[in-house]
DNA sequence: TGATATCCTACCTCTCCGGTAGGTATTACA
DNA sequence: TGTAATACCTACCGGAGAGGTAGGATATCA
C-alpha cells in the first residue's frame, strides 16, 4: 500500500463536493453531510479538509448553513494537487525527492562521483506516478447526475 | 512516501549482486560483503534476501563460500517481481486490489449498483507504477564496469 | 573441527496512521 | 438577542507496522 487513507477519504470529500456544486451550485456543502453519504469518521475528515482548505483547493464558510465549497471549477482541480496537499510531497521512496530546481536528488549520493543505480528506476516511478495525477482532473471523477433523480 | 525500505534495500541488492556477477560469474557473493558496500544493517538484509528467495529470484549457497547469486539473467528480472516479493501486492491504496481474473476492484463497492467513483484514480495510477516496473529490468540498473578497475 | 555462511524465530522500539475529544469562534435564523 | 449549526483548533491515544536486533540452528568448505 502506498498512499493513505488521508488520500483515499480527500478525494472522496472533493469528489462529493464536486457533485454537490453541480446539483446546487453556490450552496455550501456541510462537512457531516459528506461523512454521513461516504460513511466517514467526521472529526477524521476535518483534518483532511484542513489541509485541502491552507492548500487554497476548498473555500469555507463558518456558522450556520455554513460549510465548503470547491475553490475552483472541477476541470481545474488536478489530483495532483489534491494528493499533495493530503499526503505532502509526492516520492516513491524516502531517499527520492525533487529539489527546487526541479532535479530528482537521492539523499545517499553524497559523493558525486558516486552515483546511485537505483535512482533510474524511483524517478522513472515518480515521473509516471505524477504525470497521472497530473492528468487527471476532478471532473473526470464526478458522477454525472442520474436523469430524473426525483420519483416520477 | 509510498514504497518502505524494505523496496529500496532490497532493489540494491539485487543490483550489486548483478553487478557482481558481471565481475565473477557464479560466484556467490556473501551478504555480509553487500552489507558492507552498501552500509545497510546485515540481520536486516537477511530478512529481505530471504523474501527475494522465496520469490525465486536470488538461490543460495550456504556454508563457508556460499551466498547468493541471481536466479535469472539481469535481462530476464524484471523491477516488478522485486519489488512485490519485497513489499506484497501492490496497491496504491488500500481499497483498491487485483482480482484473480485481473479486474480491478474497490472493497468499498459493496453494492454493484454503487460504484466507486474515485476507482478511475486509483486504477490509472496503479496501473502506470505496475506498468513502470514491469519495464525497467534489473539489467537497466546495473552500473557498467570502469574500465581499468585496477591500478595502473 | 573450526570458520564461514545461510536460515529461522523471536523480540523490541519508535513512529505515524487513523481516530477521538473538547473546546472556541463565527454565522444564520427565530 | 439567544440558540442552533457549523467551521476551526489543539491535544491526546491505541494499535499496527516499519526497521531493526539477538541468538541460535544448520549446512559447507578447508
Amino acid at each position: 500500500m502506498m498512499f493513505s487513507t488521508k488520500a483515499e477519504y480527500g478525494v472522496r470529500v472533493m469528489v462529493e463536493l464536486g457533485r454537490r456544486a453541480s446539483e446546487a451550485p453556490g450552496a455550501p456543502v456541510p462537512l457531516a453531510e459528506i461523512a454521513e453519504h461516504d460513511q466517514l469518521p467526521l472529526a477524521y475528515l476535518e483534518h483532511l479538509v484542513a489541509r485541502l482548505r491552507r492548500a487554497g483547493l476548498v473555500t469555507s464558510r463558518r456558522g450556520a448553513h455554513g460549510g465548503y465549497l470547491l475553490a475552483r471549477p472541477p476541470q481545474q482541480i488536478t489530483m495532483a494537487e489534491v494528493v499533495e496537499a493530503l499526503e505532502g510531497a509526492i516520492a516513491p521512496i524516502e531517499c527520492i525527492s525533487e529539489g527546487s530546481d526541479g532535479r530528482v536528488v537521492c539523499s545517499r549520493e553524497t559523493d558525486p562521483s558516486h552515483v546511485c543505480p537505483t535512482k533510474l528506476l524511483w524517478t522513472r516511478v515518480r515521473a509516471q506516478i505524477v504525470r497521472t495525477l497530473q492528468e487527471t482532473t476532478l471532473s473526470e471523477l464526478i458522477p454525472v447526475p442520474t436523469t430524473a433523480p426525483v420519483a416520477v
